[in-house]
DNA sequence: AGAAACCTACGAAAGTTTTCGTTGACAATA
DNA sequence: TATTGTCAACGAAAACTTTCGTAGGTTTCT
């Protein structure tokens, strides 16, 4: 039942393990006042996708108190990996040369951070062999 | 009304495009053909998707014929750089490390592969400065 | 106790995406 | 001409995503 890792977060989905990701344990009211100082929305709203999110397992609840605290039950590495490799696949029949590169035609990259990709490069190089 | 690039192909538009990528101009028959040997799929289906995606301008449709003939409006790495820069800031929020980093990590990357990524970020350099 | 504030649960509406069945037109063939 | 095959068009159903209103229960404050 319990599918752990194939999980596709939609965008309003995604928009809440933001939230969590970045606050950590949080009640509906707490994820619902940031959501709604970016984009009006009702409690509500928010209250059922992460009922929704519970049932899919992207999420767990606590709910010992009355107001219950939801977690993101993946790490936000391990979901931009997920979704990543999803648009890999997808998209460009997991050519990373070429993801990469379409990435980075985008949008000016800055020098600092072509830099940082490169010493990333020498990292995973050095982990790999 | 015709945005011409904000477009984000939905999952089994994708698939017809990269039919039409891959064999160029195409009848329903010969997109529906390669599309059903992959997973069944209804003709009308194939039909129905490339009807709409021709009044969202994804692909252009020639009917001087009576079988219509579909090109794509966009070629591959046009799309591919839209749905990246789509990722790119919506799960990344706009940081190009991170997601080479995730996109990596993901599976084992070919030496080969890393190669050719560090020359082209070469490339890029040299037309970026 | 009564009122107000807060919380979950539930279901339905609205929007979008995907699939399918049917119809009518045209073409090829017997 | 009648039959069969191919095609586009259309609409509706099915599935999924997102939003919202309402109901019912608990806590807090006066």
């Amino acid at each position: 039942m319990t599918k752990t890792g194939d999980l596709r977060p939609t965008d309003a989905e995604l928009h809440i393990l933001k939230v969590l990701w970045q606050r950590g344990p949080s009640t509906v009211r707490e994820v619902h006042e940031i959501l709604n100082s970016q984009k009006p929305t009702m409690y509500t709203t928010v209250l059922k996708l992460l009922q929704i999110m519970t049932e899919k397992g992207l999420v767990k609840r606590n709910d010992e108190q009355r107001a219950h605290v939801y977690v993101a039950a993946f790490e936000r590495e391990h979901t931009q990996r997920q979704l990543v490799g999803d648009l890999l696949e997808r998209v460009f029949d997991g050519s990373a040369r070429q993801l990469v590169m379409q990435a980075l035609s985008k949008r000016k990259t800055s020098a600092d951070e072509l830099a940082e990709i490169r010493q990333m490069l020498d990292e995973y190089e050095r982990g790999t062999e």
